[in-house]
DNA sequence: AAAATTGTATGACAAATATCATATTTTGAT
DNA sequence: ATCAAAATATGATATTTGTCATACAATTTT
């Protein structure tokens, strides 16, 4: 059993306002999981019980439509806390995680956060800060898909990854979604994604070699119409 | 100056948290104002420094996007608070609050909110659950916004109106929107929101008596494809 | 290594939706 | 009551996007 005052990542969630007394208590009731890619943390209805620290690995967040396709509503990096507000609405979590890559998280029992909130009040103020930053995002997320064209989609969710995940040392974008998944985060048919994608590779906007994808020209991803 | 110890849309809202003495307090420093069907609240940007309770009257909340359309994020009822994120995240309001009927509304000013939020911790908590509900909303919202038709998104749309607003005596929806403004809340032209109005009152699905709308056959509003 | 499965790509076409033009109706102001 | 402005309606057309079919490539299994 690792302890939770050595893990780095820590830093970056609302658990850095824990004292070193509640850090110790968390480190007894904790349980680390590998979840390799492709394998779900957590599923849409499912009763969580607590949430769930990412210490290595991206997942993504996701619900399945009436149609049958699965839309992408967040990409949750090492560092991030899930299933916040199931266990704050204390319902079933509204939303299926699944791992992006190989990934190392550690769950903590609903009872015990429970407690910090009611015990550490910055760290109560952590969590409800960000999710009026999920809130904030999905409002924004939606008049998007409400009001942009699934080319101006496209140009910006990669830019957004490659803002938010980095490149390789080669040029291209460090995460890898298959076209699926992208189209999934667009909100569009994998066949539109992938036609869009190799109009945007003609254009010489972007670079696509094999499944890696290069942006060549960000400005005018930002402008597309 | 009005006593918030009698109003009852407090009931609804995170405020029925309150004690006796909170209550007095708010009473003293808050301010009522009415606003006028059409008039803002506050405007996206806008630095609002305390929240909004909603005594009486319909607004919605919306956001400019990049095409000039404005996309309706949420409509908000009496007994609901506004401005409840930006406050917390101490942030510029995210959405613009307009009226859609003549309205009464009370402000109460941030230092106030912020004391009953360290002092009341079932307030606190209520606020807290607020919020999640809306991200389950707007996430929710987002999926749809996504991955289903116009077609469909209008007759959920409507069905939303009739059972969260209620009718008239007459059978129509109680609340008046304009054709710009459904259409905003649909995300999608104006002329397209006309259009398949028409389409679905030509199939029996509605009726259309000048602006008035009413639904005849929700079973079939539901699944529309 | 061959076969099977899965992911990517592209063409052909259909359907949905946006845009522009123009009536028509309703509302509000004088 | 009349006029101007705004809202609603509808047609014509262009564009975007989805769907289905099929091919090709890459990966996994046998």
């Amino acid at each position: 059993m690792s302890k939770c005052e050595q893990c780095i990542v820590r830093q970056f969630s609302s658990l850095k306002a824990l004292n070193k007394d509640e850090l110790l208590r968390m480190a007894e009731c904790k349980t680390s999981y590998t979840i390799k890619k492709g394998e779900p943390i957590f599923e849409e209805g499912e009763v969580t019980n607590g949430i769930y620290c990412i210490k290595d690995g991206v997942c993504k967040l996701s619900k399945l439509s009436d149609n049958g396709k699965d839309q992408i509503v967040k990409l949750v990096k090492p560092g991030e806390l899930l299933g916040q507000r199931s266990m704050i609405s204390d319902e079933p979590a509204n939303l299926s995680a699944v791992a992006l890559e190989d990934m190392e998280v550690c769950f903590i029992p609903r009872s015990e956060v429970m407690q910090f909130f009611t015990q550490n009040n910055q760290f109560s103020m952590n969590v409800m800060r960000t999710i009026c930053d999920d809130l904030k995002g999905a409002d924004d997320h939606m008049v998007n898909m409400a009001q942009k064209t699934v080319r101006q989609r496209l140009g910006e969710t990669l830019i957004y990854l490659e803002e938010t995940f980095g490149k390789n040392e080669d040029g291209t974008l460090h995460i890898q979604l298959s076209r699926e998944e992208l189209a999934g985060m667009i909100g569009t048919a994998t066949e539109s994604c992938i036609r869009l994608l190799s109009e945007l590779n003609k254009s010489g906007y972007i670079e696509l070699t094999g499944k890696k994808i290069t942006l060549l020209d960000k400005n005018k991803l930002k402008r597309l119409t």
